[in-house]
DNA sequence: TTTT
DNA sequence: TTTT
């Protein structure tokens, strides 16, 4: 046993998250992203560029938060770990479909600087906290209420689980 | 806002952890690890080695994994964030250190196959549960017997807070 | 445009390393490495393992590494970015493989501290050079003989593509 | 031997890059990049902010490229590796400073999407070719004069040396 | 000293 | 299907 598995992306959103609850309650969000890369063929020295898309699932909280701030085109950094999931085609075949998961061990953030080009601002009202201020207490055994206020965090901490670590649930 | 601040080293401790308690009776390690780099002279053709040591703090719950699972020699792999304090030297004049911090959103993971050297294995104790699986939420659930030998991972989830989001205090 | 792909793994091998040769002599090379996490159940307190299968794809010269030096069970740390093929079945409908492409913007570090189960030890005579070093001679086009010999390093350098960048075609 | 010494960072910078020249001709560009945490204080519940602040040291080729391009504020992506230099303080004393080092094996990102504040834009001319498309030839030993011109990738691909991997000398 |  |  051991391991890591995990992946980083900065890319854009193709289009608007799809958002799906589950019968605990929870959010799920599915997002696709590209990332390209550019560079000059040797030979011919035209620029080429590649475009890989990557199928991103967000679980919980920071399912939300996509489903309320990101939108198509939005540019995020995302931190996730590889999954490939089993199913069933309509032949009875088995298919295969690897995604990335960002849970409370994930990250997301928000790279649209100012706009989103949507609504009034990429904000985010979550609130994480510096593990070792945590105090003893192991988890966020916050309680205060009002969750964003001024809220302003466009992506959080930038490590993990903090992200998804704080007093509101939402 | 907003930032990523991340480190992920891949080297062995120079010496035993100095561990010491805060008030609040947490732990707090403090390790030296070393990261190599090779290549050979472009002119002599030699072979050059570099070897780069960090300062890594643990707090809280890993850092006591720490204390007791690693030492001169252990192999790891860590994940944290870079941090410099301040301090004043004996001639009052500023000085700053940097070090990689490894809370509650980080990660570390223990390398060295079998056995540390020390005990009879390099297994940690060490529960995490990835987010989304988080109480009834859909998930392996798996059930699958005996995982594998005396039990083995020596570090737990690859991702972040998860590292030490178990249920058992230790 | 803009983007950042990046996977990064540790886990062992499930199987020796598959090689072939494209037309141009280069080699590639395909292995399926497996990642593990645990964590404990939080209502049964058991403890439950998910293990995650990768595919991953290394071209050029880490490709001669990877067939000279890995094999069932190697544990590796592996640096490199997601690629989704697309494919046809037999029964002509589209199939999707995503892949983690290991190529000069990759890396590769064999973790099996001494031996690596089968040869007389895991070292990688590979060379690689910190970059600013590289004298402004955009690269190292050095060419000095005996590679390997008192070589050492089971991985290289700790970054991109110094990986590959060694004067030795193997 | 062994190691992987990585930092990832996002943040913005402090002040305008300071260029200096090494007597090769060879660019070393040093820029402060600030990285904040944020999160919602337990007791109070009030919304704590703090701001890492970090050394980036970048050679050669890119080094041009964060003088031409960057400036105070700019919000940048930045893969490199830890290096602790040692110095001699006034007093005679060692003093250690700690940077990222940015070198051919490390990565350079654009994050302000459109406009960098200052100039026309924030495209970089930089090429870069995904490795195993660089068929056997070792390196990319173009030369094709026009840099920019029709130039865009404001970063260059997403993994390691491909960034400082173009065809044009700068 | 940056950003939000 | 996004971005530049």
């Amino acid at each position: 046993m051991a391991g890591v598995n995990k992946v980083i992306l900065i890319g854009n959103l193709g289009a608007d998250p799809e958002v799906r609850y589950m019968p605990s309650g929870d959010a799920v969000a599915n997002i696709r992203i590209a990332t390209s890369e550019t560079w000059k063929d040797k030979n011919t020295g035209e620029r080429q560029e590649r475009t890989e898309w990557h199928n991103v699932v967000f679980f919980g909280k920071i399912a939300e938060i996509v489903k309320q701030y990101l939108h198509k085109g939005s540019k995020i950094y995302v931190e996730g770990k590889l999954r490939t999931k089993k199913w069933q085609g309509q032949d009875g075949q088995d298919r295969y479909t690897t995604e990335i998961i960002v849970d409370i061990n994930g990250t997301m953030q928000m790279l649209d600087s100012r706009s989103g080009g949507g609504g009034m601002g990429s904000s985010v009202p979550f609130d994480d906290a510096p593990a070792h201020q945590s105090s003893r207490g192991g988890r966020p055994q916050s309680s205060s209420p009002a969750p964003s206020s001024g809220g302003s965090s466009p992506g959080g901490s930038s490590q993990g689980a903090a992200d998804f670590d704080d007093d509101i649930p939402f």
